[in-house]
DNA sequence: CATCCATATCTCAGAACTGTGAATCTCAAT
DNA sequence: ATTGAGATTCACAGTTCTGAGATATGGATG
């Protein structure tokens, strides 16, 4: 098929010896936009599952993000939460407020800082971790079950990689 | 700041032995796992730079997303916009009136079905969507920089498959 | 031909989730 | 001591979803 892509268009007497024609600006921007559609969409349909298996636990996909995080690396900073899962100041507030509220979380103070608060799992918390993280797996897993695992590996990477560049871009126009 | 984590390199070693040992089932949850995190972490980093580039022009890429159906599309049913956007009915309506409000799209009245109605562009909604479309296929593109040509038709095949199969698999414990 | 019922579409009110910016408190360096 | 920087909290605002209710259609029935 066409294996003949080029990465870069020299702007000089257009060599057209690679036969086909050259790519269009509008047939790459296409292509990044079709990415956009289908990234979107896939991303959702997955935390549709995820969502759902975690919501008949009585959490939030954001609550479960965090309390997955204190289970695996134990006590956090909320500023390391904050940046960990990618939601405001404010937000990480709201949140701890609601996972205190059922029991699952306690803040405690930090001892050589005395600005900053850890997150940490109540047993209750730990126990509910323990209880719904494998069937929440097995969960992502069947969302996923459209590609195989070599295509899962490739996938990753490819967003792995996508996602940092996009991350690392500074948004357009962000400082005026 | 620098969220510069320890990335265990440990150079995996993919063993060419592939017959090795079997995989184990909690390597393949593993990957799935893995997969989610990037997909969603890529999709929220393309997602910051597609909507700081349509706000600067006073709209949500929710708001965007149906002016760009109707300019693409043609006048559409408030459902139909419903099913390609994915919202909900309420959505629908509370977003087609503040479009309404902006003076960029009008409902009008279905012949051949009274129950429904059209949303369709008005003058003003056609030349925004055509004075800012440009401009946002190229942001879209370079949000995507990351990653080569044939490397983003790639990702957009495994997404589309991934998304299909997702979206397609009943959600577990959905009453049925 | 008129009527009733199942269905589909749309709208509205209330609630949930998240982000923004000011205010508060603590640490560190001058 | 004082000032500047960082971490957290609070109040407010904006967007989206859920579920109830209203309106219109199409077909079956008498």
């Amino acid at each position: 098929m066409n294996d003949r892509t080029r990465r870069k268009r020299h702007a000089t007497t257009a060599p057209a010896a690679d036969g086909g024609h050259p790519v269009r600006a509008d047939e790459a921007e296409r292509e990044a936009l079709r990415l956009w559609v289908v990234l979107s969409r896939a991303q959702e349909a997955v935390a549709r599952h995820a969502a759902a298996d975690v919501e008949r636990n009585g959490l939030t996909l954001t609550e479960f993000a965090i309390v997955e995080a204190l289970y695996h690396k134990g006590p956090l900073l909320l500023g390391d939460v904050q940046r960990k899962i990618l939601v405001s100041s404010g937000g990480v507030t709201y949140l701890v407020d609601r996972l205190v509220a059922k029991g699952l979380v306690e803040r405690q103070a930090c001892p050589e800082d005395r600005r900053a608060r850890y997150a940490a799992l109540t047993p209750e918390g730990e126990a509910l971790v323990r209880r719904i993280f494998p069937g929440h797996a097995r969960s992502i897993e069947r969302a996923m079950g459209g590609l195989t695992r070599e295509e899962r590996v490739e996938a990753a990477r490819l967003l792995r990689t996508l996602g940092r560049a996009a991350e690392a871009l500074p948004v357009a126009g962000d400082g005026e």
